[in-house]
DNA sequence: ACCTGAACACCGTTCAAGT
DNA sequence: ACCTGAACACCGTTCAAGT
């Protein structure tokens, strides 16, 4: 499914290993999260060790590979809210939810993406930077309308949004209440003095 | 400070090194977080991995002994604000105030708390439980006075006042914002039809 | 070019050997 | 009764040796 095409002047052989690793990567970290063993990928992907450091220097870059798409759709997403004939503030939720349920598929992701925040030297930070700055468009579109209260930011949205994907994934009991938790945060969000049903 | 007496029985070398054990263990959480290395701690307290081992058996039993005076201020807190004089919903902000000042003094605490909580075997786990169900007393209280909508529980207000204090925890720069999330999780709580300011 | 796995410096945990 | 540290099975990361 992704990065099928060789890259240019890179052997057969190579590009294939690249394929292998990324695989193992998926079903590794998906069972045991974004702080799982580098030698476990190398293992399920038939490859030594130091194959997988040479294709992905660092666990950043691995997992940057692994999220990107998945990140650049969350992006899109955001631009297409913003463009699309929705109440701001239902456009925010929506984005909101969308946010956390792919912050979950990953144990730890939510660490790792606030950790990549703040390190301009990780593969991540980029896109998730981008991430950000998508979310604090919807976030200013929303206040302008008057419904969002004024003196929040889209780092302030961005933690939330980590901090209740981070706590969904600490008890299969609170998971279950994500979305009721992502309603009382989008109350805390709504602006004091806005009319609520 | 803590546990100054020894033991009924108790070898006064042994009694000695549980208390050098637990200094160390105060400095090196204190550095690395809860998921520090225990061989540092050994090190410190100038003990065998194999002492520590014995006064210890798992890092929680470690971790609780640590913690469990700050605990148990916070559940007695609890009970104070409930006899105060005070707004319920004033004291409920106070308490979470309190926890999430305290959740926030080891870096991975609030993973600590939450992990604790689903593993009755943890020795860390009767003291949190009595934590979350002192916030849920307080909790209902608020809830009486019907200035704090009735859908939600102790186990979502323990969740969230965790995801708070771990997200702090993430960045400096959403710690300095501590208090304005907390506010902002206030009004979220606050129940949609009671009068805001 | 690229791959491999040994090597190094760490872990957590257990347990035989000492006092 | 208690202490010690070697032993075991793991890590992440690097790098000499191979093809």
């Amino acid at each position: 499914m992704r990065d099928e095409a060789a890259r240019p002047g890179q052997r057969a052989d190579a590009h294939r290993n690249r394929e292998r690793i990324l695989e193992a990567a998926a079903e590794v970290v998906g069972e045991d999260g974004t702080q799982a063993s580098l030698r476990d990928v190398a293992r399920k992907a038939g490859v030594g060790l130091g194959t997988l450091y040479r294709h992905f220097p660092t666990r950043d870059a691995l997992l940057e590979t692994l999220l990107r798409t998945g990140f650049d759709q969350l992006t899109d997403e955001a631009g297409r809210l913003l463009d699309a004939d929705l109440p701001r503030d239902r456009a925010l939720a929506d984005w909101l939810s969308a946010f956390t349920e792919r912050a979950g598929t990953f144990q730890g992701l939510p660490a790792s993406l606030m950790a990549t925040l703040g390190d301009p030297e990780s593969a991540l930070h980029a896109s998730c930077l981008a991430m950000r700055e998508a979310g604090g468009r919807l976030l200013r579109a929303a206040q302008e309308t008057g419904r969002i209260r004024p003196d929040v930011d889209g780092t302030d949205l961005f933690a939330l949004a980590n901090a209740l994907s981070w706590i969904a994934d600490q008890a299969p009991s609170i998971a279950a209440r994500r979305d009721r938790l992502l309603a009382l945060l989008m109350d805390g969000l709504a602006h004091p003095d806005a009319g609520r049903a």
